[in-house]
DNA sequence: CGAATCTCAGACGGACTGAAATGA
DNA sequence: CTCATTTCAGTCAGTCTGAGATTC
């Protein structure tokens, strides 16, 4: 494959880091399917961990997902138990969407299998090589 | 937005691998466009001039575009006169794809368009920082 | 026969847009 | 009246699948 692909092609910068995007994506994707969840629904998760119980635009705000998606993603959680929607009585336009245990714990164990497919994807490195990828592509995107 | 995604996300190496990979696709994306193109044609032209005349089946291995995606890219680039499509005599099943003069010419504009995004997606690192990342990302891909 | 090639039509999931309903 | 929020329906581009016709 990587050796099919045209020469200048294959040795440009963009290149290398969609197909790095690509292996990332893969692993993340099945290490989540496993799991029964999405990318969207740790993103959510983690926000609402971090920031505390917030509205849903707020959710789409610190997440960067779109406003139809996280209405249909919160759907999802709350199936599962993992947040709780409630009418905001301060402000009756919103739902406040707050972590339940359940959904801490889930985050907990998302956590475990996202850590999981950062080992994956760096195996080739050595943790030495590992910090200075982070950095230089800390200093690419924080522009 | 980088400032308000949770933190447990913002610092893991595969969330910084998709931002390094939203910029860069968003830069080649804007790019392409502007020269009417896509990257679809870029990497089609780009494997005719390495690796000569072509069947599509072929090209689609070589840039790992899909067989349907092939045909379509194809049907373009021949509207605009950059490839020639003729029946193989030896395989009549096949068409040999060939790189016309004004595809050559074609391929060496957009070989300039990559390379300006190269320069903006790298423009935070110096040149040491980005032969640096370059290697670094080559270990990560060549598994 | 089975396998490969080209082509088209349609499917399919992910991301976004528009608009309606509600309320500040 | 204007703006923000939630929700649903629909769109849209990118990718892939299925099937048919042809040829090996």
């Amino acid at each position: 494959m990587t050796d099919l692909t045209p020469r200048r092609v294959a040795t440009r910068p963009s290149w290398l880091i969609s197909r790095a995007y690509g292996i990332a994506h893969r692993l993340l994707g099945e290490a989540f399917g496993k799991a029964g969840m999405r990318g969207y629904h740790y993103r959510l998760l983690a926000a609402l961990e971090e920031f505390g119980p917030a509205s849903q635009a707020a959710l789409g705000r610190h997440t960067a997902i779109d406003r139809s998606d996280v209405v249909a993603a919160l759907n999802e959680l709350e199936a599962g138990g993992l947040v709780k929607r409630a009418a905001d009585p301060a402000d009756r336009r919103r739902n406040v969407i707050t972590l339940t245990p359940a959904g801490r714990k889930g985050l907990g164990a998302l956590d475990r299998v996202v850590d999981d497919v950062q080992e994956q994807l760096l195996a080739p490195l050595s943790a030495r090589e590992r910090a200075q990828l982070v950095r230089l592509l800390s200093r690419l995107v924080e522009r």
